[in-house]
DNA sequence: AACCCTTACAACCGCGTCTTC
DNA sequence: AGAAGACGCGGTTGTAAGGGT
C-alpha cells in the first residue's frame, strides 16, 4: 500500500520546532484525555499540527517517563551490544532501555557511539575490526601527525623538532622504533598482498640495514608523502631525502580505474578478484579474501592487517597511551646497534 | 566581531506494517 | 479477502550552539 499522507500539502499546518505554548495544550490534553487517535488529536487539542508531528513531539520529549541526560557507560554498553545483534532496529534497543527513545539512541549512535568504535578501528555496521586499507593509512597518518585533510600533503617521519614524540634522544628513539614497526609491517603487507601494487617498488621490505640507511641519508630525514588525488586519498611514498624512494599505492590506481574505490582488503562478502601483475613479473590472483578462504597460496592474507591493526589499535588509541609507552620505554636504554 | 565549520539533536518524510471494517 | 485508514520505524534533513580562524 502507498504512502497514505499525513497532513495535505499545503494544509497550513505548522512544522518546525515546538513552542512552549503548544508543548502545554498537547500535554494538557494527553494528561486528561490520553492521544486517542493522534490524527484528530491536533484539531481537538487546538493545535495547528498534524498528528504525526503530535505523536513525535510527545514520545520522543513529552512524555513523562522519558530519561534526560547523558548517557551511561552501561547505556552505551547495552546499546553496542544490542546494535551487534538488532543492527538498526532502534525501537527494539530502546525497548531495553527504559526512559530512552529510539530516536535518542538513534541520534546518540550517530553521533558518539559510530564515531568511538570508528576510532577503536571497530566497523560500526559489523562490529567487527576494519581491515580497509584507507583506515590503516589514515591511522599511519595519524600517527605521523599528517593531518588527513591537510593541503600540505607531506608529512616528516623523522627529525622533526615539533613532534613531541621526539622531543628528547630517549623519546627519538621510542617514537622512530614504533614508526619503523609501522613501516616495516606496511610494506610487509605490500610486499605479501597483491591487492596492492607498488610503482617503482624497489625494496618491500627493510631490513636493519635499509632501516639504518634511511636513517643515515643525506639529512636524517624521512618523508611520507600523502599522495591526493580528485577522489582523495590515493597513496604513499615513502622517501629519505635521498634515492630510496618507496610508492605504497592502491592496485587500482596503478592501472587508471579511478572510478574504482580502494578495495576492501579483508571482505566481509565475497568479491570478484582480479589477477594483478607484481613488480616481480609473476602473477597472482587478487581473490575474495573471506573467512573461508585460508589458502596459503592466497597472498591476500589478512593475518598482517589484523597484526598491523592490532599494533595499531594497542599503540594509537590515545594520547595517554602513548604517554606511558614513553614514559615506559625512557626507563630502558637503547640498543647499541640495530 | 564576523564568518565559517562542526556537532548534536529535534523534527520531518516516506514507506512498511498493523488494524479495522 | 481486500481496501482504507492509522501507526510506527528508520533514514534524512534542518538548525541552533559552540568552537575555531
Amino acid at each position: 500500500m502507498g504512502r497514505v499522507p499525513c497532513c495535505e500539502e499545503n494544509s497550513g499546518v505548522k512544522k518546525g520546532p515546538w513552542t512552549a505554548e503548544e508543548d502545554e495544550k498537547l500535554m494538557e490534553y494527553i494528561s486528561k484525555q490520553g492521544h486517542g487517535s493522534w490524527r484528530t488529536l491536533p484539531k481537538k487539542a487546538g493545535l495547528n499540527r498534524c498528528g504525526k508531528s503530535c505523536r513525535l513531539r510527545w514520545t520522543n520529549y513529552l512524555r513523562p517517563d522519558i530519561k534526560r541526560g547523558k548517557f551511561s557507560e552501561e547505556e552505551d554498553r547495552i546499546i553496542i551490544n544490542l546494535h551487534s545483534g538488532l543492527g538498526n532496529k532502534w525501537s527494539k534497543i530502546a525497548g531495553h532501555l527504559p526512559g530512552r527513545t529510539d530516536n535518542e539512541i538513534k541520534n546518540y549512535w550517530n553521533t558518539h557511539i559510530r564515531k568511538k568504535l570508528l576510532q577503536m578501528g571497530i566497523d560500526p555496521e559489523t562490529h567487527k575490526p576494519r581491515t580497509d586499507f584507507n583506515h590503516l593509512l589514515n591511522n599511519l597518518s595519524h600517527l605521523l601527525g599528517i593531518p588527513s585533510s591537510s593541503s600540505n600533503n607531506m608529512g616528516l617521519l623523522w627529525g622533526n623538532i615539533n613532534n613531541p614524540l621526539v622531543a628528547s634522544s630517549q623519546l627519538d628513539f621510542t617514537a622512530q622504533l614504533t614508526k619503523i614497526q609501522l613501516l616495516q609491517n606496511l610494506l610487509q603487507i605490500v610486499d605479501s598482498n597483491p591487492c596492492l601494487l607498488g610503482n617503482n617498488i624497489k625494496n618491500h621490505t627493510l631490513n636493519p640495514l635499509q632501516i639504518q640507511s634511511f636513517m643515515n641519508g643525506t639529512n636524517g630525514l624521512l618523508f611520507l608523502t600523502q599522495a591526493q588525488g580528485g577522489s582523495g586519498l590515493e597513496g604513499f611514498s615513502l622517501n629519505n631525502g635521498s634515492d630510496n624512494i618507496y610508492n605504497i599505492i592502491p592496485h587500482h590506481q596503478s592501472h587508471h580505474q579511478s572510478d574504482m574505490t580502494i578495495p576492501a582488503l579483508v571482505s566481509a562478502s565475497p568479491v570478484t578478484g582480479s589477477a594483478v601483475k607484481r613488480t616481480d613479473g609473476s602473477s597472482c590472483n587478487a581473490a575474495p579474501a573471506s573467512s573461508t578462504d585460508q589458502s596459503p597460496n592466497n597472498n591476500c592474507s589478512s593475518v598482517l592487517f589484523e597484526s598491523w591493526e592490532n599494533f595499531l589499535d594497542e599503540e594509537m588509541m590515545t594520547g595517554s597511551d602513548w604517554k606511558e609507552i614513553l614514559e615506559l620505554s625512557s626507563t630502558l636504554a637503547p640498543p647499541t646497534s640495530w
